[in-house]
DNA sequence: CTGCCATCGTATGAAACCGTACAGAGAGGC
DNA sequence: GCCTCTCTGTACGGTTTCATACGATGGCAG
């Protein structure tokens, strides 16, 4: 980001904590604030009827949490929330608005970030047809990690479940399967990387997609 | 549209046939054109490395093949074919690019259309979490004949079980499923809706949602 | 009419996951 | 130390899909 575009939004933002399981946007509500995570992560997802979740898009320091506005939609009908506790800042939606018409070259970039949101929640799509739950995992696990300081995530397994749309046991079971390999180690509530090499052997292509297309395409969000 | 933004891609716009299986953007390549199809139906697909695919969006009239132009993004991971003949426009993408940087009314529609896209994505990925198949063969059914005229689906067992990232003998169980419930006729390579309200009753609702946000968002695209 | 090829129907055993239930193991409060 | 609550491990039968194979059928070409 360029110091001239910083200078625009700079004003405006504001900083705050994001604990975990905090909802920054509600769905089907007008969004107030576009947040920026400076560490932590967040997920968004796909609410059913049924009040069940599926993920269908995670966020940390690398993104923006209210991609909506960027695309000047007031609201959508998915949900963001924090999964990890973390800091960072948010901006009022209508302060970013004006900061896009002001400057070309900032919507430019936040649009290419919108772009690669698309090819992240396009891989989610896939990898949710491919029914082996460990790979699903291994994924999953990548993508958090690339987002958190350290090998050690966090995490139980009944979130895991939410999150990937399947049964606690199911998720119990894919673990050991990845803990058997000498992959991760699992504690109580805590998942610790091992081998990320081999992690990403077991994801397949399900991971790496949308992460080359954030290289390629966002040189340095800040 | 308002007449002074079609009037800045009136001039640009190529009539195009849109054949079965013609690929309109190559994954991972320069895309030169951008779409407008007027009729038929194309499919936007991601690759896996075993050449396996898993559609990810399907647009028609409605809307836009290569809407990665939109985002200021050359390439896409995905590919773009068309799955049942038509015909449309075409635009290059350098005089698309011309025309958003003149008018702002012009990008902001096109940018809610790439909302509703994400939107469509992600009910893909719900979609593809639950494992049900004739649900999903049920919401795409639905989507499919949103975009076509009459009743008549020309489709094949053997491409839905690629659309659906399913095995083909899957895909004729499912059909069977509706057919036995009066709410599709089957016949070689053709499928007819007959009842509409009960397909949507099977989809549940992993249909719907991005067709509510199209007609909240998108006025009248042309 | 006949042959051919795309398309569809069906079978089979294996694998993965589901919903549910319940017992065992940490971790903190008192 | 002991209680309680959360989290994890395991079990069960049932359902769905998987991979693969092969036979039947429809429709067009010659």
């Amino acid at each position: 980001m360029t110091p001239e575009d910083f200078a625009l939004v700079e004003p405006h933002l504001q900083p705050v904590a994001l604990p975990k399981s905090k909802i920054l946007i509600e769905p089907n509500t007008p969004i107030e604030y576009v947040y920026f995570p400076e560490s932590g992560v967040a997920s968004v997802v796909a609410l059913n009827s049924d009040k069940r979740t599926v993920e269908i898009g995670i966020v940390g320091w690398e993104g923006v949490v209210g991609p909506s506005v960027i695309l000047g939609v007031d609201r959508t009908p998915h949900q963001s929330f924090f999964q990890m506790d973390g800091a960072g800042y948010r901006i009022a939606a209508t302060h970013l608005t004006q900061a896009l018409d002001a400057s070309r070259s900032l919507h430019s970039l936040l649009l290419r970030y919108i772009h690669v949101l698309t090819v992240q929640t396009a891989a989610t799509a896939m990898s949710n047809g491919d029914s082996v739950l460990s790979k699903r995992l291994a994924r999953w696990l990548l993508m958090c990690h690339d987002r958190v300081d350290g090998d050690e995530l966090a995490l139980t397994h009944e979130f895991l479940s939410l999150m990937l749309a399947v049964r606690r046991p199911g998720v119990t079971e894919a673990i050991h399967l990845l803990e058997g390999s000498g992959i991760i180690k699992a504690r109580r509530a805590n998942i610790t990387i091992l081998d990320r090499e081999r992690l990403e052997e077991t994801a397949g292509d399900s991971y790496g997609v949308p992460e080359a297309e954030y290289e390629r395409l966002i040189p340095e969000l800040r």
